[in-house]
DNA sequence: ATTACTTGATAGTATTACTATTATTTTTGT
DNA sequence: ACAAAAATAATAGTAATACTATCAAGTAAT
């Protein structure tokens, strides 16, 4: 099982990189300390010159991974998605009853995330974060439309539609399960950013996760 | 009636800007232009100097009036905001029904954005463009903490709590109103955003509206 | 041993995001 | 109407960004 873990990888459009980061030691250090610098200084303040000094390489030798800055941001979180859609997959794929495995999907996209031993150079705590505080900022762009036609939202929108599916399985006359599941997915990052920026309008805590917000939402909205 | 539409001054955080807009005819043509400019070629390709030359004047001149064009972006925006916030108040004040009342703050918030005539500089159908393409960008930042300490994003949260209210008094008992509300508002930009861009995971279109399904989720929620 | 491939080092360019200074025009107060 | 003050424009300059191009050095494969 654990070789099995270990061997699996993460497909990610090719288009992405202009060499795949999984296939060197150098192109893992950039994956692996591109999401502890974007973490720790913000997708704004990140550059490819303060990248290559971290890891004791050249600006000149990233630039032959990734196109630019947006592409490696677009790499990060196409893997966050792939990622998430594989651990979903696996978690409902035996559950029969359709609220169930509707419930367990939420579990999985909205609550905290832990350290996956599988990836031993991408920090999916740190990585998750970061889908929060930039995933917004890789298609709110005018290229938006081209880069869509290219592929490069494909996982995000897959995971998207699997819950959709599931939405729908729990009741078939409801009208808006592609909305729903978009909007579980969108509020499952906002409501982590409001309740760490800003507390007032939100209910989630420590102890209130918005976990149990959407669950409630999403439960009242197709029971009745 | 119309002349005291014409006096109304839409109050934003003056920390905001370095000198006001509002008080002279190259503060009016800074907002008008930008708000046509950011709307054409993106706030990223946004600079003062391609606006100096679309209004003929100097980026110099442009600097007398924001520091820099994240700022700019923060007053348009506390601008949208606080106009969406007058026509909520207003069109809801009069009304007794809770329930009424909510839905007609969701439409409000929801629905197609219409030019409002006693703002003859600002295009309010384009600033809502604005809004649902780059308001994230403007809290998305290492900068949120201070900035929201500063007052920065009071009226969007005072938007949110009005909401927030209305639900509550719809439904004492329901335990996430606050989230609720942060959710409706935010909804409404993403769901906009789908229906332009990722087609594929929305069900909002030309006939059904974001306004529909929001609707039809806080109902079901609220009086189940 | 030769070749190919990868990485590193250096240099260079256009643009951005400003700041500073000075000149010119417009507004205003008396 | 005129001087003073305020606003705007013009110009120049800086550090950083986001690259591209070239060449050298090291490593791996045949």
């Amino acid at each position: 099982m654990e070789r099995i873990l270990k061997q699996l990888k993460i497909p990610v459009n090719e288009k992405l990189f202009l060499k795949d980061p999984e296939t060197s030691d150098l192109g893992k250090r950039i994956i692996e300390h591109s999401i502890l610098l974007i973490d720790d200084i913000g997708f704004e303040a990140f550059t490819f010159k303060k990248l290559g000094s971290k890891i004791a390489s050249n600006e000149s030798s990233i630039y032959r991974y990734f196109e630019n800055k947006h592409k490696l941001l677009l790499y990060l979180t196409s893997w966050y998605w792939g990622w998430l859609e594989y651990k979903l997959v696996f978690a409902t794929h035996s559950l029969a009853d359709p609220f169930k495995k509707l419930n367990v999907a939420i579990e999985l996209i909205t609550e905290k995330t832990e350290k996956d031993i599988a990836f031993s150079h991408i920090n999916e705590v740190l990585l998750h974060q970061i889908v929060v505080n930039e995933y917004s900022k890789s298609y709110l762009t005018k290229e938006v439309d081209s880069e869509n036609k290219e592929g490069y939202f494909q996982v995000y929108k897959r995971l998207v539609h699997r819950l959709q599916e599931m939405i729908q399985a729990t009741n078939d006359s409801y009208s808006y399960a592609a909305s729903l599941a978009s909007t579980i997915v969108e509020t499952a990052l906002h409501q982590s950013f409001l309740k760490d920026h800003f507390k007032s309008i939100t209910d989630c805590n420590d102890d209130v996760t918005p976990t149990e917000f959407i669950k409630d939402l999403v439960t009242k909205t197709l029971k009745s």
